[in-house]
DNA sequence: CGAATAGTTGATGTATCTCAAGCAGGGTGG
DNA sequence: CCACCCTGCTTGAGATACATCAACTATTCG
C-alpha cells in the first residue's frame, strides 16, 4: 500500500491548499539532473548544520525534521508526505535534521537549479506557504492545548476530509469511523507533540478504555468516532 | 526613535538570513499600486477567516500573529519586525489575526499582482524561508523548553547579533550588558511563550532578584549579562 | 524459543497553572 | 498639584497536569 493511501494522498489537515505539483516542476524533478534516492526506514537524509546545497521532494514515505538541544532534548518540528518539499533554507545551511519514518523515496535537485528557475520558484513558494499554516496550527498545538487535546489533533491529521474548515462530518448514516497508521514510535509521537513517551501512551490508552478508538496493532490505530476525536482536540 | 534602532534592524535573531529588500520589491512597494496604511497600538489588520486579498510589508514598527482557540485561549504565533511580510498565504483566506504592538506603518500590494510577478514572488520565497526557520526555532521553545529557557529566549531575541549560531561573545574587556524594549504587554509575551501571565512575571522577577537583568521600566529591561542570559535559554 | 526492543502501568514528584489579593505607574479630574 | 482610579503587574497559597522513576508486559526478530 502506498503511503499516500494512509495519510491521504490529499496532504492530510488541510487538502486543499497543498498544492497539486506544477507541471514545470514535474518536468524538472524527473529530469536527469535530478536524483533519485532511496531510504529506509530511520535513515538520515541530511544533518542540522550541513550543507544545504540541495533541495528534496518527497515522492514516497514519510519523513520527520527535527531540531536538538544540546542536553539531548529533541523536537520533531515536521511530519511530512509524498510532495512534500525539504531541505529549501534561507541560509546555508540545513536548520532541521531530516530522517525517515517509513522506507521513502526522494528527489533531489540542485538548490543553483531551484534558485534559477522563476516556474520552479512558484511551486516551492506554494509549498512553503501551506507548510506555514501547518506550523502555525502546530504552534497553537505546542503553546496552548492539553495532552488529551495534542494526541486528539495528532490523530485528526491523518483521517482526510476531516476536522478542517469545511467538514461534512459523517456521511449520513453511515458509521463515522477511520483506520490511522501511525508509521511513528511513541518517542517520535511524543518528540512531536511537546510530551513524554508515557504520556502519549496513557491518553491512548485512555481513549481505547474510553471506546472511541481501539488500537489494531502498535502502530495501527481504528478510531470508531471520528467526531468525537474531532470535539477532543480543542478546536471545534 | 525607529522600532529598527531598538529590535535591530537586521531582524533579530537571525539577522544575516532576512533578506534586504530586493530592488524589484522595493519598487513596487513603492510604486502607486501599493496602498500605505497607519495604525495605531493594537489595532487589527485583519482578522482570520478574513478574504487573503492582500498581502503586506511592515515598514515601522512591530506586529503580532495569533490563533485562537473556541473556548478564548490565544497562541501569539509570530512577531514581525520591520521589512515582514504577512498576510501571504495558501488559500483563500487569512490563517490568523494581524495586531500591531506599536504603532505601525504598513504597505499592502493586491496579492494578484504578487503572484503575477517572478521578481516579487523571489523575494517572497526569501522572506518565507526564514520565517520557517524561525517558526521551527519557536516549536523548540514551546515544545521543549521550561518557563525559564523561554523567557530567556524570548529576551535573546531581541539582543541583535547575540546568541546566533556565529555569535562572537562580548567585545573583548567592554561590558556585556544590553537594553531591551519589548513593546509587549506581559499578557502578550504569555501567549507567545505558551505560559501564563504569572509565570512570566515570576520568572522576570526572579532573573532580577538574581541580579541578571534590571527592570528599567515595566517594557524597559536591561540585560546586565547578556552571556548569562544566553546561557539560560537551553540552546548554548 | 529467548533475548532485545517498544510500549504500558503505577507511584511519586514538581513545574506550571489557577485563584485571589495586593501593588504601582500613568492619566484624569477636582 | 495632588488624590483617586484604572489598568497592568506582582506576589502568595494551593491545586493539578504532566514528568519522572521504576517495574512490568507485549512485540519483534534472530
Amino acid at each position: 500500500m502506498a503511503y499516500s493511501d494512509r495519510i491521504g494522498a490529499s496532504g492530510g489537515k488541510i487538502p486543499d491548499l497543498r498544492p497539486g505539483p506544477s507541471q514545470v516542476w514535474q518536468d524538472y524533478v524527473r529530469s536527469p539532473r535530478a536524483k533519485t534516492l532511496r531510504f529506509g526506514e530511520h535513515d538520515v537524509v541530511f544533518y542540522e548544520g550541513d550543507a544545504a546545497d540541495r533541495v528534496y521532494e518527497l515522492i514516497e514515505g514519510a519523513i520527520m525534521l527535527y531540531k536538538l538541544l544540546p542536553d539531548g532534548r529533541r523536537q520533531v518540528v515536521e511530519i511530512l508526505g509524498p510532495q512534500s518539499l525539504f531541505g529549501v533554507v534561507a541560509g546555508k545551511i540545513y536548520d532541521c535534521n531530516a530522517e525517515t519514518l517509513t522506507p521513502a523515496v526522494v528527489r533531489s535537485i540542485d538548490r543553483r537549479d531551484a534558485e534559477g528557475s522563476a516556474d520552479l520558484q512558484g511551486h516551492i513558494s506554494r509549498c512553503l506557504l501551506s507548510q506555514i499554516e501547518t506550523l502555525h496550527e502546530h504552534t497553537v498545538l505546542l503553546g496552548r492545548k492539553s495532552a488529551f487535546e495534542r494526541v486528539a489533533s495528532f490523530l485528526m491529521r491523518f483521517v482526510p476530509n476531516r476536522g478542517v474548515a469545511d467538514c461534512l462530518g459523517p456521511r449520513e448514516g453511515a458509521k463515522d469511523d477511520a483506520v490511522v497508521l501511525l508509521t511513528m514510535t511513541r518517542q517520535e509521537i511524543a518528540d512531536y507533540l511537546g510530551l513524554t513517551i508515557e504520556t502519549v501512551s496513557r491518553v491512548i490508552s485512555d481513549l481505547k478504555r474510553r471506546g472511541v478508538i481501539a488500537i489494531e496493532k502498535q502502530d495501527r490505530i481504528r478510531i470508531n468516532n471520528v467526531c468525537a476525536i474531532c470535539h477532543l482536540t480543542g478546536a471545534h
